[in-house]
DNA sequence: TCGTTTTATGCGTATACACTCATAGGAGCC
DNA sequence: GGCTCCTATGAGTGTATACGCATAAAACGA
């Protein structure tokens, strides 16, 4: 049996965890994990609005989970760590199995 | 390289992160992972009203993180999966990494 | 069945933040 | 240095939701 975290340590998981709680922050994250691209990019495939888009790159990027570099007169932006698949995967294995489970409660009625 | 998520399941992935993202529904789920216990215990350890703790509870359990049975008068709440652990162990490798490299940086500076 | 204990919910408040528009800041190019 | 393009940020609005108080609902026990 493990300890509680802190305070301090269960706020910052809950600080990241909150990164993730937008689908917008993690449509970027999904798109720059594909491949790196610039803001313009950004904009064209989410159909959000510049600043909307530079505030969450920097909310991402204050995190770690991305970074940029400038090209010429443009900025490209990258992921940077595997983290975000890993945890999408395993909460998609949970959502299965609940989904398994809600299909064998109907099966068996 | 992997396909981009649907919206769907991008809004279902950052459903399921938003409930990670309160502090106080950490501590639950960290409260009940040590040891199943009723409402008046959770309320003792957390210091939170009962009316806010049942609406966390009721949240964690529609998610299926959490069940209760009933025990008498009470319910006894317990944690269900231990897909919350594994998820924070993941971020608190990620945070230690970063900790780490900022170390590194003044070393080196 | 009634009273008591435990949990859920309607209501109000405060706060956080997503999102946009307009504009300022900054880096490359002439 | 001045222009132009790209990005960041101040300001405002709307919405979601955390949280408490009061109260209703529900289930157990006498």
């Amino acid at each position: 049996m493990q300890p509680i975290p802190s305070p301090q340590l269960l706020e910052e998981y809950s600080q990241f965890f909150r990164l993730l709680s937008e689908p917008a922050r993690l449509q970027l994250l999904c798109l720059l994990r594909q491949a790196p691209m610039d803001v313009a990019t950004l904009i064209e495939r989410t159909g959000f609005s510049q600043s909307h888009i530079s505030r969450q790159l920097t909310q991402l990027q204050r995190a770690g989970l991305v970074r940029c570099e400038r090209e010429g007169v443009r900025l490209i932006y990258r992921a940077d760590s595997d983290l975000v698949e890993d945890l999408c995967a395993l909460v998609q294995r949970r959502l299965r199995q609940r989904l398994e489970a809600q299909l064998q409660e109907l099966a068996g009625s």
